[in-house]
DNA sequence: GTAACTGCAAAATATTTGCATCCTT
DNA sequence: AAGGATGCAAATATTTTGCAGTTAC
């Protein structure tokens, strides 16, 4: 695990430092996709708050993380590529968000449908959410 | 319009008041989600940032706003449920977000298709965004 | 007249920036 | 040794709360 993690911070081109492996370590462990109180929260005073955003930041533009979209205000980032590369070649997932404990889980086996689009609108990515509640908390 | 707007807020069991007209009809004129920044600029210094963010707030409990899921950390609202209320009966509409000009709209003529989850995810709500470009961005 | 809405001030939170120090390569 | 990463302090920005004055019904 932690070589796999230093593996893939060089493949991305970082230099490989604790803060950096402490957070990917998290997104590895947890399957969800994470806020940065989630994270900052996890690593409890072991980094900095600031560290945090600007390794949040520097993952999103390497492309380790992408952000999940939420109809709450909060910020989530998610690891999935990786999963997704094993099985289906698309980085469209669905993202599932557990109305009572507030998980958000990405679900790479689940394939979105394709959409007819009006006219005037190109599209690039799709991205889907769905809200209801997860197997612990049905 | 403005009897529409007076009578939405009745409707909804709400006082009629200056700023909730202006907000309200913000949302009517413009046909694309707005954050709250977006809604404070149009307003300019007509009404208090707080009476925005208690507003919104009201909307939203009331019902007659929605959050539109976003992969920024902005909070969009919109006003889809009046729309949808003549076509199709369905609450799951498809947002476009153009990556040029950065407007969110909603598309409530078309319908997000039907998808499968995988066991143990009770599903209560769909919501899709669509990241791409609009037509006078294209 | 009463309840609710609004503005102002201020508190609480969240995010960004600058700079000196430390760590990775 | 050099460049980048981190921590700390502080500046900004965002959101929430309390209270007094005003407005809608």
């Amino acid at each position: 695990m932690e070589k796999q993690i230093e593996q893939l911070l060089k493949a991305y081109g970082m230099s490989v430092t604790g803060g950096r492996k402490k957070i990917l370590k998290l997104f590895h462990q947890h399957k969800t996709a994470l806020a940065h109180a989630d994270i900052e929260s996890a690593l409890k005073d072991k980094f900095d708050r600031v560290t945090v955003y600007r390794t949040l930041q520097v993952f999103l533009e390497k492309g380790i993380l992408h952000t999940v979209p939420t109809t709450d205000n909060s910020i989530r980032y998610a690891l999935c590529k990786e999963e997704c590369k094993e099985g289906h070649h698309h980085d469209n997932h669905i993202h599932f968000l557990c109305k009572k404990c507030g998980i958000t889980s990405c679900l790479p086996e689940t394939v979105i449908p394709p959409v007819q689009l009006p006219k005037g609108f190109l599209a690039e990515e799709y991205q889907m959410v769905v809200n209801g509640y997860c197997k612990e908390c049905i």
